[in-house]
DNA sequence: CTGAAAGCGCTAACAA
DNA sequence: TTGTTAGCGCTTTCAG
């Protein structure tokens, strides 16, 4: 009678053993594959798990487990408003869910316009003996030989956001920076007549080793080329870091050439043309850009841009730490080695409840 | 000098006790104001938990508790590859993470043609004497008298993909299905001259009460009218239960309206008529739908479609059980009653990566 | 190869 | 109003 009035409780380590007829011990063994233990009781354990319907209840798991680890994000510093703030705050995020698996994040970050820093904070990480490094590919012959160091040190690493091919990383997670020019491409010119367009850039990216963002590029001229073989591509260069001379640069440019009405930058600096374009509003010119900071988001709104290509960055960043928490604590290998995240077309009229 | 060597710990409820002279019963009193405690001590707590950093361990604290829960989700039942199996999917995926809550998630499906199921299904819930209710609104008076019942009971609720506006919900996630229309109509029209469209529709919204499409396709035809005054809009019913009638059934539609080039379905349907479209690639028409069904993304794929509207229908409803079970365990209130999810725009060059 | 037992940090019932 | 204590389910020594 007492037996009829008992609730199904949820089975625990214990009601393994009991049926198996072992303890609680070899149940732990078995199941996760630590010590030794005969073949035959394991078969008696899979057995009692299978029929009972056990699985381990996490909370306890972690609770008793001593194992703890540290992951090193190696990363560029950034000021406010910029594209790695995004990206920082994604992994503080994913840092703090991890924290119930006992793992520790730890930034370090580089200047990205000095390899010198770069090296500092390579030596840095290796010093701190993390369980993981998720990094991103600035200077490829220096990113190349870290990955080397960490490969020996057999520590294994994921790329964020951008990657050199070819090496160890057990992870890439990020877009496909071809594929998202080419959309880029196709969203500025779909269903017009377009005789020729101005791609813009920054001075910066002239003198630097390995432009980042060749790959984007790449994929919309290669839109241009296919698809609108006669179209004229002009290219202008600006400088970020003088805000005042952008509006002139432009200015000259369009005097010189009425007819372009087609406007595209790479780079995730979209907004630095939106004080031109509000004080030009003729005639009309389509403007596309990419990645959704806060900056390009207000120009997007305000009508200055038509067309942003972005991706989450901020929840790409949160899952490059689930993704490697899952490989250290429950030795998950991620089902793709190139985790492409989706390209999110922004406009106007679905910009309001974006991130 | 031992000390020296000791390394920092992470503070527990035991550091608490000791660094404010008293118990960890107390601590634990303090913290979760339950029972009694003085003032004064109540500020020693606190003082030790700034000056320490303390915060609980998650682990731990789920272990310990007793408390456990109950969510009732009460969704329409569905076939394979249909609109609510995405959700039925994600409300799992959610329940799963909730297992560490100690929070059960019971699913309750209804038919989604017959309120007497409706209104039997809402009887189990109630029986079931759930800690809260994730639903949708289709029958909208039976909704909200099930809606005034919860009330009654003090049951918490929230509405999933779409609501009934007034009620007592303290949340609502999906999306604006008005803006959704919207943006559909922009899409389906932009930079082109179109001087008719069709919009197809089911038959069995013919006769059912309150069709849930109609905000969205409100809002697909007030972009038409504000946008293209001109521009005819015709309207064609299909059947979705005789597939065989599809294809003869549009085939004289455009027989009469050859000059009808653009289409547009504000249900999850569109699918339905891409074999049609793949029998008459000429003339080239342009067809826009919504939600990212299988077979929807596959037209989309094979370029029947041009623009899916859609938006995360999986991690909408993982994310209503996760904000639900915040709101259980935690006391968190969600930041706003209307959790609107966004629009993301489908097409053939974004569609690799989805989900 | 296996069992026994001591915690992990917290909650909650019971004493005082 | 406060202190004490027995677990929660699992991991991890340490003995055998």
């Amino acid at each position: 009678m007492r037996e009829m009035a008992e609730e199904k409780r949820i089975p625990t380590v214990f009601d393994i053993a009991r049926e198996a007829g072992v303890s609680r011990g070899t149940v732990d063994r078995v199941i996760h594959h630590r010590g030794r233990f005969s073949e035959e009781t394991a078969a008696r354990v899979h057995e009692a798990i299978e029929r009972l319907g056990y699985s381990a209840n996490p909370n306890a798991a972690l609770l008793a487990s001593k194992k703890s680890y540290t992951l090193a994000c190696l990363i560029p510093a950034f000021k406010e408003g910029e594209y790695w703030e995004l990206i920082q705050q994604g992994l503080l995020a994913g840092a703090q869910e991890a924290r119930r698996y006992n793992i520790e994040v730890r930034m370090f970050l580089y200047d990205q316009t000095d390899i010198g820093s770069f090296r500092t904070e390579c030596a840095a990480v290796l010093e701190a003996r993390p369980s993981g490094v998720i990094l991103n590919a600035v200077f490829k012959d220096a990113v190349t030989e870290f990955a080397g160091r960490l490969d020996s040190a057999g520590i294994p690493y994921a790329f964020l956001d951008n990657k050199v091919d070819g090496l160890g990383n057990f992870l890439y997670i990020g877009i496909d920076p071809y594929r998202s020019g080419y959309l880029g491409a196709f969203l500025l010119t779909a269903n017009q007549q377009v005789d020729s367009l101005v791609l813009i850039r920054l001075v910066r990216d002239k003198g630097r080793q390995g432009d980042p963002n060749e790959p984007r590029r790449r994929g919309f001229l290669d839109y241009i080329h296919e698809q609108l073989p006669a179209c004229t591509i002009h290219t202008v260069f600006i400088d970020p870091n003088d805000p005042t001379g952008i509006i002139p640069t432009l200015e000259a440019f369009f005097r010189e050439h009425p007819e372009v009405r087609h406007i595209a930058m790479t780079n995730s600096r979209i907004h630095l043309i939106a004080p031109f374009l509000e004080q030009h509003p003729e005639p009309r010119r389509i403007a596309v850009g990419f990645d959704d900071l806060e900056r390009n988001l207000a120009a997007l709104k305000a009508g200055q841009i038509e067309y942003l290509v972005t991706h989450h960055i901020h929840d790409q960043a949160r899952l490059a730490i689930e993704i490697f928490s899952d490989y250290l604590v429950r030795k998950i290998t991620p089902p793709r080695r190139n985790h492409y995240v989706h390209l999110d077309i922004l406009h106007r009229l679905n910009l309001d409840d974006y991130s």
